[in-house]
DNA sequence: TAATTTGCCTAAAGGTTTTAGGCAAATGCA
DNA sequence: TGCATTTGCCTAAAACCTTTAGGCAAATTA
């Protein structure tokens, strides 16, 4: 009887190449365990069940993005620190697509907490130094900005864009536009509006 | 041998409000059934399989979405009009999390043409009227629209913005202002970066 | 009323999840 | 090196979901 070395680490990272292959909300423990040649049972040893696995997938996600965020800021401000941050999010999606969903995945208060999810709102607001924004306005435009980059790749990958012209990298580029223009010009409060 | 009256759509409108209450990614066949109290096979008459169900509720969704929306938008322009709009994504998915969440369900390009997916972006389109937009800038701002109202939603029900000031109904408001200005004051196409 | 259609049923096969208990390989220690 | 412990993968089994096939009875139509 060989073992094939199985342990929680390598489960999780090959869960995560599975979700890339087959998307994340088909991975299951049973193809996980084909994927060893193991039968299902033995992974319940190193993966507590299947929303912990999943669990797993999204940290990894959310670390390696955070790395390559951190990567693309280096050095860069303003417009330049946009755009490369939002390629960071649009790429890793199209590169990683399974991965990306699963980023999407409800953690737990407590997975939440030992994730990177922290460290990409900090990345947001290093960004958002380049522009001239205080609280609470700074918050507001960190959560904007998390809408339009989420948003924009999420239908983008559904495909919510394609097939129709313009193309979407052209509206990519144009959105990140919008973006600075936006950040560099932030609206004071809006009086309010009175009906009639 | 008592007939319960099953059909088609009774199932899909069973299935949406299953939806609101265990979530989209919850809904089974056999849970359908069981709401029913009829076995599970009796359900395969109605409905393809899993899948057709499940794009039967997103077309559900899409549908009601597009008729608040419609109701929405009818009288209003302007900023008016965007608010209106937005809110209309943003408590729908508060009323319906479930039907929200099936209306992010990847269609086949049958289901997707026959759903009320063009109304909605029409009715962008009708909105953006009030600003002063030409093609292709008009689709850009449609494809931005769409991105923002979809990520702050989805990011908001996943509890991205919950517990940490300020107020996600602050923000909310603050977007729609930022959107307001931006659509207002559409950016001519950015110069070229140059690196370095 | 008879014929047809329709609706729900039983049966059954195959897949996923998860727990319990067991044996053998790897590891740690004398 | 030899023994004890730990660890890794296994078999078995129960519970649930999906889907197909074939059947009988209720509803509809002629």
């Amino acid at each position: 009887m060989v073992r094939v070395g199985l342990n929680t680490e390598r489960l999780a990272r090959a869960g995560a190449e599975l979700a890339d292959e087959v998307g994340f909300e088909h991975v299951t423990v049973s193809a996980l365990a084909r994927r060893f040649d193991v039968k299902v049972a033995s992974l319940y040893s190193h993966v507590k069940n299947s929303h912990d696995l999943k669990t797993r997938i999204a940290m990894i996600a959310l670390e390696e993005l955070a790395v390559r965020a951190a990567e693309a800021l280096a050095g860069r401000a303003g417009k330049d620190a946009l755009s490369a941050l939002g390629n960071v999010y649009r790429d890793y999606a199209r590169e990683h697509p399974g991965r990306y969903a699963s980023a999407q995945f409800r953690l737990d208060p407590e997975a939440a907490a030992a994730s990177a999810g922290l460290r990409h709102s900090q990345m947001m607001r290093a960004l958002l130094r380049g522009y001239d924004l205080t609280e609470p306005d700074q918050t507001h435009a960190v959560r904007l900005l998390g809408s339009v980059f989420h948003g924009y790749v999420s239908l983008e990958m559904g495909g919510g864009f394609s097939h129709s012209a313009p193309d979407s990298d052209e509206t990519w580029l144009r959105t990140l536009d919008a973006l600075d223009a936006l950040l560099r010009n932030w609206p004071e409060q809006a009086p309010e509006q009175t009906p009639e």
